[in-house]
DNA sequence: TAGATTGTTAATCGATTAACAATC
DNA sequence: TAGATTGTTAATCGATTAACAATC
């Protein structure tokens, strides 16, 4: 934030908030996950019927120390109510809004194993606006089968469903030897997020981000400081 | 690191070094969730033949900045060869030894629903060393099937189970409804290490680590940095 | 009012990175 | 040797936290 030789004013601050909120600079990597945790932790907190909810609270389910949570929101504004705490509703849509995810985002999905069939069925992308809109898999025998309300498709019908369906993310629940080749089909079809069930090490070109879910690197970490 | 008013020497880094990794200080988290991240490359690396690895391309796999992984392991020793890079299997020891981590690690999974089905037969977890030696489940219709080399068994066997195999872990891969209870249990026998698949936000003793799996939200995450 | 909890400051600590000599 | 890549320094930047006034 430049200011010249002016001292900033509060005017100052509340503009570059707003900018910061509407399209100015990105969030750093260690807020958005913050933001993105906080978000589950509400989103579960709303389901159990929960109005208001305090730093500390927050705190006991993410680990992340209060202040710092206090910290995180008045970046954008005062959320807050002292005395009580954050109101719930309110606060999962001033993050939906700062993290840009108020709407429904398409993905298509993978494999339809038990891997696949558990995401397919389970909330957890649904009460984040992911609706998996697409199925697929190169075993014969499963398509044409439905998982939930969608049916599972051949994967030579993927970039179409692309194209029609708007689907920005791609999810891989599928053999570590398959992955790769998957992948690939995916980058060609326009899809700029794929999300790696498998252990393969997928190689995709620069604009595309690959995030393998790594449960045994949760696992081992966690492990670190019970043995110490 | 106190070396009172000298300047430390090569000997006292040395020393330091050793303390490290034999019972020295905690890793930071920073320190150990990266190192963990690394394990899983080089596994993975091995797996596919690869003998060496530079430290340009770990970070395209785990997105770390190089520079950072370098003197992620030079804080333990000088594990390079310049000009060629790490000895894969050389540098998997190591970070096994700094994570301490080494040996094998028992874990009970609850859940043979899709989920429950999908991680028991993944080598994710074998990988690294970690072995699903207990599968729970209510249903009855499930109990006494196999899967993989494992019998479900009922949910009341579950403290005798955890005291004869040593288990430190439990992974839940229930309905949310279902999780705070068997994670009471699970508390209740002894485990200090609860691995939460379901959205439940669950309440434990202060000593017993819960780890909850959120795919959505690294997908927020991810999504965030896509759209800006 | 009394108690609780936010919003914010100020100080510290650790993470990050560019750069480059060392050396395989 | 030439090219590549490590190990390490030094400088910067952002994260973290304790503390406390503000205020619900």
């Amino acid at each position: 934030m430049k200011t010249g030789e002016r001292v900033p004013t509060a005017v100052d601050l509340a503009a570059s908030r707003d900018e910061a909120i509407a399209s100015g600079e990105r969030l750093s990597l260690g807020v958005a996950a913050r933001l993105s945790r906080y978000l589950q932790v509400l989103t579960q907190a709303k389901k159990m019927g929960k109005e208001t909810i305090s730093s500390r609270e927050l705190s006991d389910y993410t680990h992340v120390n209060p202040t710092q949570i206090r910290r995180d929101f008045s970046g954008f504004g005062k959320f807050g109510k002292r005395g009580v705490g954050y109101n719930v509703d309110a606060l999962v849509s001033q993050i939906r809004k700062i993290l840009r995810t108020s709407g429904q985002h398409n993905i298509a999905l993978f494999g339809a194993g038990h891997l696949g069939q558990a995401i397919a069925s389970s909330d957890i992308f649904a009460d984040h606006g992911f609706r998996v809109v697409a199925i697929f898999d190169t075993d014969k025998r499963k398509i044409g089968q439905t998982v939930g309300p969608t049916k599972v498709r051949h994967a030579t019908e993927l970039r179409a469903v692309v194209e029609e369906e708007d689907i920005v993310v791609g999810v891989l629940a599928v053999p570590t030897a398959a992955a790769q080749s998957i992948a690939d089909d995916l980058v060609e079809a326009g899809v700029k997020i794929i999300f790696n069930y498998s252990e393969a090490l997928l190689q995709v070109p620069p604009e595309v981000t690959v995030h393998t879910s790594s449960p045994a690197v949760d696992l081992l970490y966690a492990l670190y400081f019970y043995l110490t």
